[in-house]
DNA sequence: CCTCGAACGTA
DNA sequence: CGTACGTTCGAGGG
């Protein structure tokens, strides 16, 4: 192995690099205003700088062939002489690259009479000779024969030029079965058709690679020609003189007269002022990203990054070296570890195919690895450890418990998940994953390997150990930029919810596949009937699927006034279209409008179908730290936005069934927690009184503002008291109510001074939470949870109202999502304590669905109930709604 | 190939 | 000119 601390020195074929990127990349997509084609230039610097981002060289330099011709031609003129003029797209693109190159002050080199492999060869024998480690990137096979145990060869692989393979002497002769230096011999024999050297006729790799064992060399092999039999030995003889040939031209010249000196390749730091103008003429903004990422270490210059916690200058640990230890040994390390770290020791699971094969265990200053196999009896020590209470620190636990789970391993004791508490410390998701953490709050930085898997380097990735003395060490370095409100959000209602959505994560939940395919197949037919219907009422056949299409058809086929503008024109949006439907009546709009929800239902049937599982069931993943508010997300698929508001959208939820070993299913939903915990953080007597009379919200609402009696209010004004009440914690203003309610801006301005008049304290307190949002710089819930708000002083005023209305929201949205998680977690818990098969499967923000077996009906009932109404203890109570079905539909009430 | 905006589903 | 999400599609740029 060669030494990592000497200098590096990467020498690329710049010729062959850019043609296979010319090929790879499609040229009409790369192409600027004035029509110069770019796709080799890009695909080569893209590649280019990700070798810089990974190799680190300390020397760089880029070989180009000068012409076609070279010594090689002179000596036999067909050299080559099969391929095609060069396209002129390609030629082009070959000096502005050479421009840009220098222009990022790297060597060009090209000499006259010589191929770039040739000087390829030359700098890797220097380079050598000198004490460097030497990288080639080069497209040509005839370079492996420059691989040694310093000289490691890039090969790009069929893909494209993004992927390289690593070709040291190992994998050479992995990949060929031969040395290196015998490569030429086996290309002599098999020949090169690109390059127009035909060599023996029938012999391949194969047989080469077979003769080579045979005899050593080509030499060898060819003086043994008589003793080889078949055609292949006749083929030999017959035409030796090829093979002779290939391999005098395949020779890499190793001593290319060259003026340049080693020193003269050192890598300098990239001006990025020098290249801006070529990039910008090629129109390259990613590249320019990137290139600036590389250079400042900075996302961009635009957005101002915080300033991180930590210094980052101070020397960073380096990892302890994993022990390894079974039976008592295990015992000991984990007692004594478990001793030396009360506050928990950090783990990281290694998992494969969702299942455990290997752990890290960490304290802040030891590492322990655990190869992990089901029933290794002197593993128990490390198992009974997970199993047990004492505490423990993982990363992004969520994924590792379910492995955990799927494994069969007990687990519990997680006390800090860095990623959580990361979360709420700045829960806009500027920290996504641990080496964000360890940037942010250690100020050190995790070795990946390679992210783009352009030869990734083993040695240098993280393993579970080192991820693990990670997480241990995070923990307390988190743990200490909380406030103690935050923190006790973690320990009481984030850390408990973890293992429950791993748990229902990994349940899932019964969808029937052939009531979505029905139903995709009735909404596809519909959908194709108003499509056909909509096309016959313009003439013509457009994509009603873009809006761009459809401005063109609205706003100038037919002549209908402008809509709300847009980014990109006019808004074809249903509300647009429904406004456009009462000025300018026409069949189009209806017909387009319920195309429009025929394909958005079936697509949502088709995505869903997609994703039941081998089980029968769909399993969403829960984002615990998806929503900036405290709220939950679900992904793949979104669970949380199955349609509920139409007929047809109902006969989705028909398709959530109970499973085969469980007698229902039962919803649970809180009803209105935002209005409830608006009681609540106001005080406001008129609403804590309304919610306490147990009458129709709406109701009691109405009648105030409206000063008649509850029985009085006509459903008119239940609607209208219902979408203010509705839209107050969203900050909503006159303007919106009234679009909203379609009447009047006068007639909404009064509405709303009418209820505040009633409800004066929740005025008084909206504005507060604003005000004092101003002053701290964040909002807080009831819990303690807390959202920071830096635009509610910014100058510009869009922004600045957006972020008032969010943080007027915020302490709302973020209580009631408190008070589900905690509800959760207790359900659970509950659920599991009274000895119960019925277990909870689904959230969506103020319902729970669970899935009953034969005869707990009753009793699941009282547990949820009981653990969502006492949550928390608010001056209003909490009412939740129950209801049972074989579908998630027939549960709602 | 990737990113963006429009549109739309839920609470 | 109402908050919070995720997904899909078409379009556009690289």
């Amino acid at each position: 192995m060669s030494d990592p601390m000497k200098p590096t020195l990467l020498v690329v074929d710049g010729h062959s690099l850019a043609f296979r990127a010319f090929y790879a990349l499609p040229v009409d997509s790369f192409t600027t205003r004035d029509g110069q084609h770019t796709n080799a230039i890009h695909g080569f610097l893209s590649m280019l700088l990700l070798l810089l981002a990974n190799e680190k060289p300390t020397h760089l330099a880029v070989a180009f062939d000068k012409s076609r011709v070279s010594f090689r031609t002179r000596e036999y003129e067909e050299y080559k002489g099969n391929r095609g003029e060069t396209p002129v797209e390609f030629k082009g693109q070959v000096p502005i690259l050479q421009e840009a190159l220098q222009a990022m002050g790297i060597t060009v080199l090209e000499k006259d009479d010589y191929e770039a492999d040739d000087l390829l060869a030359t700098l890797a024998t220097r380079g050598e000779a000198s004490g460097y480690r030497v990288l080639l990137v080069s497209g040509d096979r005839d370079t492996i024969q420059l691989v040694d145990d310093e000289v490691t060869l890039l090969y790009p692989n069929s893909q494209g030029v993004s992927q390289l393979k690593r070709y040291d002497t190992a994998a050479v002769i992995e990949r060929y079965g031969i040395r290196p230096e015998q490569y030429p011999d086996v290309a002599a024999l098999v020949g090169e058709t690109s390059d127009n050297l035909p060599g023996i006729p029938k012999v391949g790799e194969k047989t080469a690679v077979k003769w080579l064992g045979l005899y050593g060399d080509l030499d060898g092999i060819l003086e043994h020609a008589d003793e080889i039999k078949g055609v292949v030995g006749q083929n030999l003889r017959d035409h030796r003189e090829h093979a002779v040939r290939n391999r005098k031209l395949n020779r890499l010249v190793r001593d290319v007269p060259l003026d340049v000196e080693l020193d003269a390749l050192e890598s300098k730091p990239i001006d990025l002022e020098a290249i801006r103008p070529i990039f910008e003429r090629l129109e390259f903004r990613t590249l320019m990203e990137r290139i600036t990422k590389l250079v400042t270490g900075e996302a961009s210059a635009a957005a101002a990054a915080p300033v991180p916690p930590v210094a980052t200058d101070q020397p960073a640990p380096e990892a302890p070296k994993a022990a390894r230890a079974v039976g008592d040994e295990l015992a000991a390390w984990l007692e004594r570890a478990v001793a030396a770290e009360p506050a928990g020791l950090g783990l990281h699971l290694e998992v494969l195919d969702g299942r455990v094969i290997g752990a890290g265990v960490a304290t802040r200053t030891e590492t322990l690895e655990v190869q992990w196999q089901p029933g290794r009896a002197e593993l128990a020590p490390f198992e009974a450890w997970l199993a047990s209470a004492a505490p423990k620190i993982v990363t992004d636990a969520k994924g590792q418990l379910k492995a955990l789970q799927r494994s069969g391993l007990a687990f519990d004791g997680l006390v800090v998940d860095p990623l959580v508490a990361g979360w709420l410390i700045r829960p806009n998701l500027q920290e996504k994953n641990l080496s964000d953490l360890v940037e942010r709050y250690l100020g050190e930085r995790v070795p990946e390997g390679d992210p783009a898997q352009l030869v990734p380097a083993e040695d240098e990735a993280s393993g579970p150990p080192e991820l693990a003395w990670f997480s241990a060490r995070l923990a307390p370095a988190v743990l200490a930029a909380m406030s103690e409100g935050t923190r006790r959000v973690l320990a009481d209602v984030e850390m408990p919810l973890v293992p429950v959505l791993a748990a229902m994560e990994l349940r899932g939940v019964t969808v029937d596949h052939a009531q979505l395919a029905e139903l995709s197949t009735s909404l596809g037919e519909r959908a194709a009937a108003l499509a056909a219907s909509a096309y016959a009422e313009i003439g013509r056949e457009v994509n009603l699927g873009s809006p761009k299409q459809l401005q063109e058809v609205l706003f100038d086929q037919l002549g209908m006034p402008k809509t709300r503008a847009t980014k990109t024109g006019y808004s074809t949006d249903a509300s647009a279209l429904a406004d456009l439907q009462d000025s300018n009546p026409h069949p189009f709009l209806g017909l387009l409008l319920e195309h429009r929800d025929a394909t958005k239902l079936r697509q949502i049937v088709d995505a869903l179908d997609k994703s039941i599982a081998a089980d029968g069931r769909i399993h969403t993943s829960y984002g615990q730290i998806g929503a900036a508010t405290g709220r939950m997300s679900s992904n793949d698929p979104n669970l949380q936005n199955i349609p509920i508001r139409t007929e047809e959208g109902r006969r989705i939820r028909e398709a959530f069934r109970h499973g085969e070993d469980f007698a229902e299913l039962l919803t649970a939903d809180y009803s209105q927690v935002e209005m409830r915990i608006m009681a609540h953080l106001s005080g406001d007597p008129g609403l804590i009184e309304a919610f306490n009379a147990g009458e129709d919200l709406h109701r009691f609402v109405g009648a105030r503002v409206f000063g008649v009696e509850p029985a009085d209010v006509s459903p008119l004004m239940r609607t209208k008291v219902k979408a203010m009440s509705y839209g107050l914690a969203y900050g909503l203003s006159a303007f919106g109510l009234s679009k909203q309610l379609r009447i009047d801006r006068a007639e909404a301005t009064q509405l709303m001074k009418d209820y505040f008049e009633r409800f004066g304290a929740v005025r008084d307190y909206l504005r507060g939470v604003v005000e004092q949002a101003k002053v701290d710089g964040y909002t807080e819930t009831i819990f303690g949870r807390r959202r920071p708000f830096p635009d509610l002083n910014s100058p510009n005023r869009v922004l600045r109202e957006n972020a008032e209305r969010a943080a007027l929201n915020s302490p709302i949205q973020g209580s009631a999502a408190d008070l589900i998680k905690l509800a959760m977690s207790r359900t659970e818990q509950a659920l599991a304590g009274a000895g119960l098969r019925s277990r909870m499967l689904l959230q969506v923000h103020d319902e729970l669905i669970f899935e009953v077996a034969e005869g707990e009906s009753e009793q699941v009932e009282q547990i949820v109930r009981d653990a969502m109404a006492h949550a928390a203890d608010l001056l209003v109570p909490l009412d939740v709604q129950i209801g049972r079905g074989a579908s998630w539909d027939d549960a709602a009430h």
